[in-house]
DNA sequence: TTTTGAGTCCTTTTT
DNA sequence: GGACTCAAAA
């Protein structure tokens, strides 16, 4: 046991060995947090306080999950097969599987993942006649999951206008189809299974009897509903009773459906005198609760940092613990990160600091193009891979996918391995959501999304018009699509019969090991023969072999629980988990690789060397977040998350011209570059002004076609009609004013200075001025 | 019914 | 520059 605590500092050592009291640890960047959260648990086990069955550990992402189970295994010999450690969707959702009944679901109930969810919402929107303009389907999703997330049920939701009440009229048709369709989405998963517990009370008692201690990684990107969750799972107080004091815009304070206030009446059970003199040992889980606010960057899709005010608030926490030395990092790095992050008001305060010596400066590129800064990172990262450093120990980080392209494009004409993280997924592919869809099709007939996914594909003449045919048809019976077949005469008719013939072949082949049928389906299907037949079908092809590759692993890994059946419970735990793990596995893992990747997909990772890329303005921070409510902020936090991912070096990098969306836009450097101290800079190209661009390589551009000879003066460059200071509009910016001109004819931009609006180089080929 | 071409929006970030 | 939608042509 003294070898689990070997090693760790005071502060770590404090919080493994925490008595079982809720705790809240505050953990920087690289602070350990991974090793205290995982060394709790075997702390707690190793010593007896706890069972392994005793423990829920819960997580965001199904790679912390998999880093916990086997950082937990080496540590313990215990088989870890058994315990709840997963994300919260993937505990839901076996927590519904296993009491599918209760929560009114078939058993074999599928999953949709965003993009199925969108096109649902498409399907109803069309089938009720109603106009996608005025309500996008992209929207009403956001709509309909941000009042799940607030546990909103329609019928709680409160609408003051037309146009609200037309969206809850909407957000409750959508369930009334995903109910009859057997499907369930991701903020569903969560709600449903918080339903459960709050209205079956022998159910609820059953897991607050359980589970002793519940550990929560990453507690700043939890929203209201997972708060929720934790709360009602964790029971009565350890530390003391709570107090019913929700956020008034949710639906937790008030009855959820039928079966509300259960929060308080359960915690009213619990704690029947005040404070309770009972002798009876408190029902209900210890929370420990780890996270950083500093790291925050998923508020946009309803994380709230308040929870962790809250939860210090409303269960009484009486240990906070602060883990602020950092591992990681050399002290100019964390330096950097430090000042960025004071920028922000709103913070629980900490402050990192290193052991580790001050190291390298952190070094500034400015380019001219985006073309220009990727063609620079290949060659420095050359120069790094020729002194020794390992390319997979190198990242290169940017703000939004879009970018990537064109540091990809760079980096595979000079041949530079590398590997992208995110962008499309294994299971988001169209072949595979296609092999999928018919897979869905043998578990669940009424899966109408599945249907309509692959009723026409590949073609064998079913158009729209006998699909509309077929939905009147489903509508007046009541039943699925599937279900309405056989009411559909004529020329349509014959060949929808074919189609639920072959569906009704697959299905017989539906007690084949996994793999097996997965090959059936993709053959009988058609889809072998049509990808076979298409151009650019090769890789396709590949990636369905894959997928059946993907259903021999699968059944390797979990180990087959399908017993003789009709219908394998293999295949729907296969396809739950093809919705809820989109697939990170890609080829050439193990190669020595350069790491590309989001910056949001970076959190969680480290690397000896990282590039920030693409600092400017509307960049990062993004345009869009600059308008939000504290976007700016959460913009900071996302800079402070990629600064802090380095351990060694540090180069940061913009550029003055970039393509975006098909047009050149001219940005500003970011002001997050601003907000490092410039001592710990190292500019690796001239900087003339602050504010400004350095001397620019703007080649021949610069000189005016029709003028004089002789040095151009900026201010006459272009003849494009501005001149320096003069007054213009512009529709989005308002009034400003011209304090810099560049280039000409194409490529003429002017420096403006919108006062409110900011700042912005123009092209003025591009944007619309106008005198003022 | 299917294919093709033009036009539109987009773009944060993920389970 | 790409994914997606919608209209017209085959």
């Amino acid at each position: 046991m003294s070898d689990l605590l070997r090693g760790l500092n005071p502060e770590q050592l404090a919080a493994v060995t925490l008595p079982p009291q809720h705790a809240l640890i505050l953990a920087g960047a690289g602070s350990g947090k991974t090793r205290v959260l995982t060394t709790r648990i075997a702390w707690l086990i190793s010593t007896g306080q706890a069972s392994p069955q005793s423990v829920l550990a819960v997580t965001f992402t199904n790679k912390a999950a998999k880093e916990m189970l086997t950082r937990l295994s080496s540590m313990l010999p215990i088989n870890t097969r058994g315990m709840w450690i997963g994300t919260f969707h993937g505990l839901c959702n076996r927590l519904l599987r296993a009491h599918h009944r209760d929560a009114a679901l078939p058993q074999l109930f599928q999953i949709l993942d965003s993009a199925d969810q969108l096109s649902a919402v498409k399907r109803l929107l069309k089938s009720l006649n109603v106009d996608d303009e005025k309500f996008p389907p992209r929207e009403l999703c956001h709509f309909i999951n941000a009042q799940k997330e607030a546990g909103l049920r329609p019928s709680a939701v409160e609408a003051w206008d037309d146009y609200t009440r037309k969206r809850v009229e909407l957000y409750e048709a959508y369930e009334a189809q995903c109910q009859k369709e057997g499907v369930v989405d991701f903020a569903e998963l969560l709600l449903r299974s918080y339903e459960l517990l709050s209205r079956n009370e022998p159910l609820r008692r059953h897991y607050q009897e359980r589970f002793r201690h519940i550990l929560v990684d990453e507690f700043q990107d939890t929203n209201r509903l997972q708060y929720s969750w934790l709360r009602q799972l964790a029971g009565g107080q350890a530390n003391g009773p709570h107090p019913p004091n929700p956020r008034p815009t949710t639906g937790f304070a008030q009855p959820v459906g039928s079966g509300g206030a259960e929060q308080c009446s359960a915690n009213s059970h619990l704690h029947p005198g005040e404070g309770g003199g009972y002798s009876e040992a408190p029902r209900g889980a210890c929370i420990f609760a780890v996270g950083d606010d500093d790291q925050s960057i998923y508020a946009f899709r309803g994380a709230d940092v308040g929870n962790m005010r809250d939860f210090e608030r409303e269960f009484k926490v009486a240990n906070v613990i602060r883990l602020e030395q950092n591992y990681r990092s050399h002290g100019n790095i964390l330096d950097a990160a430090n000042a960025i992050i004071k920028h922000n008001a709103r913070r629980l305060g900490k402050n990192l600091w290193t052991e580790a010596g001050s190291g390298e400066p952190i070094r500034v590129f400015e380019a001219w193009s985006d073309l220009d800064e990727a063609r620079w990172i290949v060659e420095e990262v050359k120069a790094l891979s020729r002194d020794g450093h390992a390319r997979a120990e190198m990242a290169l980080l940017y703000r939004s996918n879009a970018q990537s392209r064109v540091l990809e494009h760079a980096l595979f004409a000079a041949g530079l391995p590398y590997r992208v993280y995110g962008g499309l997924r294994f299971f988001e592919r169209q072949e595979i959501k296609h092999a999928l869809a018919y897979l869905r099709l043998i578990a669940n007939a009424g899966d109408d999304t599945a249907f309509a996914r692959v009723v026409n594909f590949p073609t064998r003449g079913i158009g729209a018009r006998s699909l509309e045919l077929l939905q009147d048809a489903a509508r007046a019976g009541g039943g699925s699509l599937m279900a309405a077949i056989p009411q559909v005469a004529g020329k349509g008719g014959a060949s929808l019969a074919k189609f639920a013939e072959l569906v009704g072949k697959l299905r017989e082949a539906a007690h084949l090991p996994l793999p097996e049928l997965i090959e059936h389906v993709v053959e009988l299907s058609g889809l072998r023969a049509h990808y076979q037949t298409e151009k650019e079908g090769q890789d396709r092809l590949a990636n369905l072999d894959e997928l059946v590759n993907a259903g021999a692993n699968f059944i390797a890994e979990e180990g087959a629980v399908g017993e003789e059946g009709e219908l394998s419970a293999d295949l729907a735990a296969f396809l739950a988990h093809a919705s809820l793990e989109a697939g990170e596995h890609q080829a050439g893992e193990g190669d020595d690789a350069l790491q590309l990747m989001t910056v949001h997909s970076a959190k969680g990772l480290e690397f000896n060397v990282v590039f920030i890329s693409g600092l400017e303005e509307g960049l990062f921070p993004h345009e869009n977040a600059i308008l939000e409510a504290d976007g700016l902020e959460e913009e900071r936090r996302l800079m402070y998350v990629a600064v802090t991912r380095a351990r060694q070096r540090l180069y940061l990098s913009h550029a003055q011209t970039r393509m975006l969306h098909g047009q050149t836009r001219y940005n500003l450097p970011s002001r997050f570059l601003e907000e490092v101290p410039a001592g710990l800079l190292k500019w690796l190209t001239p900087r003339v002004a602050k504010g400004g661009f350095a001397v620019s390589p703007v080649p021949a551009l610069c000189v005016p076609s029709g003028t004089f000879s002789g040095m151009p003066r900026r201010s006459e460059t272009t003849g494009s009609g501005w001149r320096i200071g003069q007054s213009v509009r512009h529709a989005k910016f308002g009034e400003g004013v011209v304090i810099n001109l560049e280039g000409s004819g194409q490529d003429a931009r002017a420096q403006i200075n919108f006062g409110a609006a900011g700042m912005k180089w123009l092209a003025l080929s591009v944007a619309k001025l106008e005198a003022a």
